[in-house]
DNA sequence: CAGTGAGCGAGCTTCCGCTTGACTT
């Protein structure tokens, strides 16, 4: 083509969110395209203030968020060479805001720039194309949707964490989705405590036919339930039973099919790598993250997997055919005829496919040597739950017999696999179930009994939550976005209002007092219905085009009403939290308290501000000989660093120890205690000092007790 | 597995939801 060599040929530009999408989608569309990423959101309202003008039909006031001015100087360049350009943010309410910000943006300076909005639920070159050829306008409804969204949450939030401020301390924090977290967490602790666990027993038999050994259980005696509270009780039953014929009453046959689990959800997803792993949800988003921006594999740089932010179990048609083909080559027979089909989730928007691998074709163990030991794993879990989703049920065959010895009923029962299906796809998220063979019995047989015993049993009751747990119970609740589920456990604990002990997330007396402050006097919004009602309304904006002024006013009005009436009436708990200590203050005399600071507990003069006198909070006594320091928690240096444990007496003594210390001195050489606790043993303690090997495990009641 | 060292309270703090990096808060 005969051009001028500085007049560059015009292109359309696309416009997306993600970075790794443009440039997988700059791949699909090729040279007359250019594809930029907006990384997320670019306009907002201002941290600093409200930005709300509540007298003005809630007019919001947005700013360039900080740190985005050069994306947008970026996408504004671009954007001059470009004759046409597509809006391609996700196709979900916050992604129309952000192509509706853009737009105006682009407006202002191209006034006569050809815009439009495209959408696209899946990154396949058909679907991109597809989405090119049928360009749309911006729905407003729903930018108006997400308007009242953001409105309404700064609204709560803005005038909520101001009352804490006033009433509790500064600095704390309230929302319409962390204070609900917060309060779930708070209700399960009291369910946990309040929790007395029963002791019962349970009679098992070992039974033998031939050479095949097995156990049952007794179920019935003399038509009930056996109700065995005690050792001496089960001691009764096994005297009663000992010597007597067991014959079989009854051979009971059952097919079984287990079907396999849709592809993951991020929820799902940090689920299952929470429980298989022990990895808190913030970090199975970061690995996650890596794998979906792309891993060295030889010369290439591959993204492994699809976005990791999604509440869809869709996947889309070339994923499906490709994952048909390899079950056919790779698992033939497990291929069922029809694809297996999974219902979006209710609340699910639906912007993004499921969680699955980007090439099926790539195994996890033809990967592996690419990838850090969490990379693998993270992949295994993705790879096999995804291929499995597509694969034949398994078939069970659950055989139970009944036997009866006296007046006492006896049942067992084993389940024996007949056909693998899914299950051979499986690997990391194979069944670890033990299932005991049964010799082939039938009525009226008569079988050895060759010894009784009694097993002690606590009943369970609930458990703490866990990050996996909780967000499972937000997400069922419609509490809470993809995107937000890490963050907010890390909010939560951040604020000091919840701490993570052993993977159990459990509150805290601040965290307590500012939930039952909240429910108590704002109970609506801590109704966990409230974000529900709230999707109800931002619906109807959304599709009937309801005003959504009228919507906040209708939210605002009363509860502005009570935000100042609680501002006003409410008695101030500050100074609740500050716990008497045994220190006097060594420059004043004063009595000194126990202070939750930004980082975390300190000692302070009771005559503050008169004296400022502040010290760290003691933890133990210095083991090192001579010492007469005390160990102090401490962080690494800038700000966030991993907590550990040193002496006052530093750099005089360098003692150091990165687990929590107790008080509790080591009966063997003096040392103080340490807190550790790992799978096999659980909760522990064990002394610090290197040379000394004592150690104590929690005892079974104790542990059985707190087990919850 | 090894790894390491202020401050903090009153003085401006805080929301939820999109996205990724980061020397400054």
């Amino acid at each position: 083509m005969a051009k001028k060599a500085n007049k560059a040929k015009k292109i359309n530009l696309l416009i997306v969110e993600s970075p790794a999408k443009a440039k997988t989608i700059q791949k699909y569309l090729g040279n007359g395209y250019g594809v930029t990423a907006s990384i997320g959101h670019l306009f907002d309202l201002p941290r600093s203030r409200l930005a709300i003008d509540v007298e003005n039909n809630f007019k919001p006031e947005y700013i360039t968020i900080r740190g985005k001015a050069k994306i947008l100087k970026e996408i504004l360049k671009e954007a001059k060479k470009a004759e046409r350009i597509f809006l391609a943010s996700d196709n979900d309410r916050e992604g129309e805001a952000i192509s509706y910000h853009i737009r105006n943006a682009l407006l202002r300076k191209f006034p006569d720039m050809s815009i439009m909005r495209i959408v696209f639920n899946e990154i396949t070159p058909t679907a991109i194309q597809k989405a090119v050829e049928s360009p749309m306008e911006i729905d407003i409804k729903k930018v108006n949707a997400q308007k009242a969204r953001r409105i309404l949450d700064r609204l709560v939030g803005y005038k909520l964490s101001p009352i804490l401020w006033k009433k509790v301390k500064n600095g704390l924090s309230a929302g319409r989705v962390q204070s609900v977290a917060l309060r779930l967490i708070c209700e399960r602790d009291r369910e946990v405590e309040a929790f007395i666990p029963r002791e019962y027993w349970t009679i098992e038999a070992q039974l033998k036919k031939g050479k095949k050994a097995f156990t049952a259980q007794l179920v019935q005696y003399r038509g009930e339930k056996p109700e065995i509270s005690n050792y001496e009780d089960a001691q009764k039953f096994i005297a009663f039973f000992k010597g007597k014929d067991f014959r079989v009453q009854e051979v009971k046959e059952k097919e079984k099919l287990t079907r396999p689990l849709a592809p993951f959800t991020t929820s799902k997803l940090q689920q299952a790598s929470a429980t298989r792993f022990g990895y808190t949800s913030r970090k199975t988003m970061r690995i996650a993250q890596t794998l979906y921006e792309g891993v060295n594999i030889g010369f290439e740089r591959v993204g492994l997997i699809t976005y990791i932010r999604t509440d869809s179990t869709r996947i889309a048609q070339t994923a499906l055919d490709a994952v048909r083909a390899f079950i056919f080559k790779n698992y033939p027979g497990e291929l069922p005829e029809k694809p297996n089909i999974y219902a979006p989730g209710k609340k699910a928007q639906d912007a993004h496919e499921a969680i699955r691998p980007t090439y099926v074709e790539k195994t996890p163990d033809s990967v592996k040597s690419s990838l850090t030991p969490e990379q693998f794993k993270l992949y295994s879990l993705i790879w096999e739950r995804f291929v499995s989703s597509q694969m034949s049920p398994v078939k069970s065959r659950i055989v139970t017999i009944e036997f009866l010895c006296e007046q006492g009923i006896f049942r067992t029962s084993a389940t024996r696999i007949l056909e693998k299906g899914f299950y051979k796809a499986l690997k990391l998220l194979a069944p670890k179930e033990k299932t005991q063979t049964l010799p082939s019995l039938s009525k009226g047989d008569i079988v050895e009994c060759t010894d009784l015993a009694g097993e002690q049993h606590f009943t369970q009751g609930p458990s703490y939550y866990t990050d996996a747990s909780i967000i499972k119970a937000l997400e069922e609740k419609g509490i809470g976005r993809p995107s937000t589920y890490a963050p907010i456990i890390s909010v939560l604990i951040d604020r000091y209002y919840v701490v993570r002990k052993n993977k159990k997330l459990k509150a805290t007396v601040l965290g307590k007092i500012i939930n039952d402050l909240l429910v108590k006097t704002f109970p609506e919004i801590m109704d966990v219905n409230f974000t529900a009602s709230v999707e109800q309304k931002l619906d109807r904006v959304e599709t009937n085009d309801e005003p959504w002024v009228q919507m906040i006013s209708e939210f605002y009005m009363p509860f502005h009403q009570k935000v100042e009436h609680v501002m006003e009436h409410l008695e101030s708990i500050k100074g609740v939290l500050d716990e008497e200590t045994e220190y006097t203050c060594e420059k004043c005399g004063k009595p000194m308290v126990k202070k939750l600071g930004r980082y975390g507990f300190f000692i302070a003069c009771s005559g503050f501000p008169g004296c400022m006198n502040s010290k760290a909070v003691p933890l133990a006594d210095c083991p090192r000989p001579g010492c007469k320091g005390k160990i102090i928690a401490k962080r690494k240096q800038g700000s966030r660093g991993k907590v550990f444990y040193g002496c006052t007496e530093y750099p005089a003594c360098d003692f150091v120890t990165y687990f929590p210390p107790t008080n509790v001195k080591c009966p063997h050489c003096g040392y103080f205690l340490v807190e550790r606790s790992d799978k096999k043993r659980g909760d522990y303690k064990v002394c610090v000092n290197p040379e000394c090997d004592y150690m104590h495990v929690q005892e079974q009641e104790e542990e059985a007790k707190n087990a919850g």
